[in-house]
DNA sequence: CGCCTTCGCTTACCATTGGTAAGTAGGCAC
DNA sequence: GTGCCTACTTACCAATGGTAAGCGAAGGCG
């Protein structure tokens, strides 16, 4: 089941290897709390983004959004004129993300006093 | 629907912030990359571990799998044998989180394609 | 005219995080 | 005694993220 590429590598690992990579890059903090924010408001501006973010810094703010344009998640939307006003919202494939990234919320929301039982337990070991 | 808790406070804004810091310290490239690999494979030996998790540095593999323990996701046992002997599994709750996050592993497979497009596309902008 | 405000950034500076590589424990084979 | 095994620590350095200040261009105000 292991195919060989022209080049010798092996498909299955370099495959893996990609994926792995792109989970890398999208399973961050500000990029899920943004993808949701984004989806359940649907379209918001810079600042009203960074309020809905609650604890992310302007700096990433603007880096997770940059990010998140070039990987065809969001649209930037720039209206020309003073002061500025810049808007966001979710591509089709920023929300397949959204849903894809939902299970999670909902396992957090469900396990929460698991986990906080389990810490406790844990940081009272001798 | 906006309950009000004694103490003033809101008490979905609460729980809200309370899931949100939960996913920010679990939607960790490392987190989720181990908890695949040891939902896949069932138990692994620490080195084992850093060889199957490409890329980790035994600093944040330990780091990781300690963090994981505390939140009642891997259960560590140590066999007190010389030399020394650790494995690690998930525990139900850790499986509960690999099934959830399973279909963001299933998007970032499906879509790999769309995304490099994307940033082709966008890194080839005026 | 000059000064302040607005919004979406960008930048300089510093704290925290993560990678790299070397060390540690402790028994066992040589 | 020397070296090897594994699962870590640790010291040191590079990269990442937070904080706060600045910027640019138009419009309101005195």
């Amino acid at each position: 089941m292991t195919a060989i590429a022209p080049d010798g590598s092996n498909v299955d690992l370099r495959l893996e290897a990609l994926v792995t990579d792109l989970i890398g890059r999208v399973a961050d903090k500000w990029t899920m709390i943004v993808l949701d924010v984004l989806g359940e408001a649907g379209t918001l501006r810079f600042t009203a983004l960074g309020h809905a973010v609650r604890g992310i810094s302007q700096k990433m703010l603007t880096q997770t959004l940059r990010q998140m344009e070039r990987d065809g998640l969001v649209i930037r939307t720039i209206h020309p004129v003073i002061p500025p006003h810049v808007d966001y919202c979710l591509t089709a494939l920023g929300h397949g993300l959204g849903d894809a990234f939902c299970g999670v919320w909902e396992w957090a929301a469900d396990h929460r006093d698991e986990i906080e039982a389990a810490r406790r337990a844990f940081d009272q070991r001798p």
